[in-house]
DNA sequence: GCAAATATATACCAATCGGTATATTAAATG
DNA sequence: CATTTAATATACCGATTGGTATATATTTGC
């Protein structure tokens, strides 16, 4: 790895946090450069402008947060407790353990919705592979007899998304964990209602 | 009404669907007087600066969805009616009728929640105040024997504010209507579940 | 260890940011 | 209609915005 892949690596690793709390419009490069301590030549060395920047640092808090649900899954036996797994996880973006300031896909999705085409395209392909990999789980509980035929897997998919995403929000916002927890308790019923 | 209230007012709904779609940060006031037709002076005439017009701006953003919620819920004569109401409204914000840029409360939630104390005051005061409408709804409804005693009214508030809003975020995102119809369905039947 | 290539810092750019003092225009009141 | 008052426009402010050309360090390959 040459220095300026450390850097360039570093310098995402700095501000990811900063756009996920302040979204796009509200990081500046000022904000780049008091995170990094570097300066903005050097920003600019190795990113061509700012788009770059928080594209690189939206895909680095992607990557955090699900090679966490990963290693986590891997360790769950059946189905349902592999779709549990995002409770556990995402419980940490409350705490900001995970990435400061939430679910990176959440904030994306309403920062660049209207405003920002490319960051925009990278949380509608985050949501894209979210609700595929959970039609798979579906799919295999369904084959393994665990979850009843009788459900639609992209509506399962799209419906623990939405509860997830909803908590999320509320929960950050309000600043009560008892909302989460009872959000994630409605959650919990509704995957062992699939059976 | 005097001449500076109706200016007011107006401003206030030029910019509205501005800063919903924009958030506080990336609504500039160039935004603001390009919106309105006015000069800057005339702005700072009408308000002290840019953070009041956004807070105004939040409030006639919820007044306009709540009044409409209301009227369309009074129509409604059962407890179920009334809370399905949500996705006939919420769905307007699919295709911008009500205001654009989706829904004001989870925008702002995203947008301030770490960033604007003011605004995310508003956030937190609106989804407390939608919280309380629905545990009233179940109170009612559980009171009328249309609603089991056995379900937790805040949980039931919570989570149907959770799926509404973790809709309104992966519809509006990926853009297809199939994702709104398919969770707003699991809400139905989340509804529906409650007797 | 020396030269070529790479990476970082310095100093600057025009444009835009939010905001204001003052001049001008329009509206309300006697 | 005249005068006071309120509302809008003009012109400007310093600070900050994203971005760049160039100079200076720092690595890398030989």
């Amino acid at each position: 790895m040459t220095k300026a892949e450390k850097t360039r690596n570093f310098i995402v690793e700095k501000t990811a946090p900063i756009f996920n709390m302040k979204g796009y419009a509200g990081t500046s490069l000022n904000d780049i450069t008091a995170a990094t301590g570097l300066t903005k030549g050097s920003i600019y060395g190795n990113f061509a402008n700012k788009d770059e920047v928080a594209l690189a640092a939206f895909d680095y808090n992607l990557k955090t947060v699900s090679s966490r649900i990963d290693a986590e899954m891997d360790k769950q036996a059946s189905i349902k407790e592999k779709l549990l797994v995002y409770i556990m996880i995402y419980q940490n973006f409350l705490s900001g353990t995970v990435t400061e300031g939430g679910c990176p896909i959440l904030n994306t999705a309403i920062d660049a919705d209207d405003t920002h085409p490319a960051l925009r395209a990278r949380a509608v392909k985050a949501v894209m592979g979210w609700k595929n990999k959970i039609i798979k789980l579906i799919e295999t509980g369904i084959a393994n007899k665990e979850i009843s035929a009788d459900h639609n897997p992209e509506q399962v998919a799209l419906t623990v998304i939405a509860i997830i995403e909803g908590g999320i929000m509320i929960s950050r916002l309000t600043a009560k964990p008892s909302h989460w927890d009872l959000i994630m308790d409605s959650l919990k019923k509704y995957v062992n209602s699939l059976s």
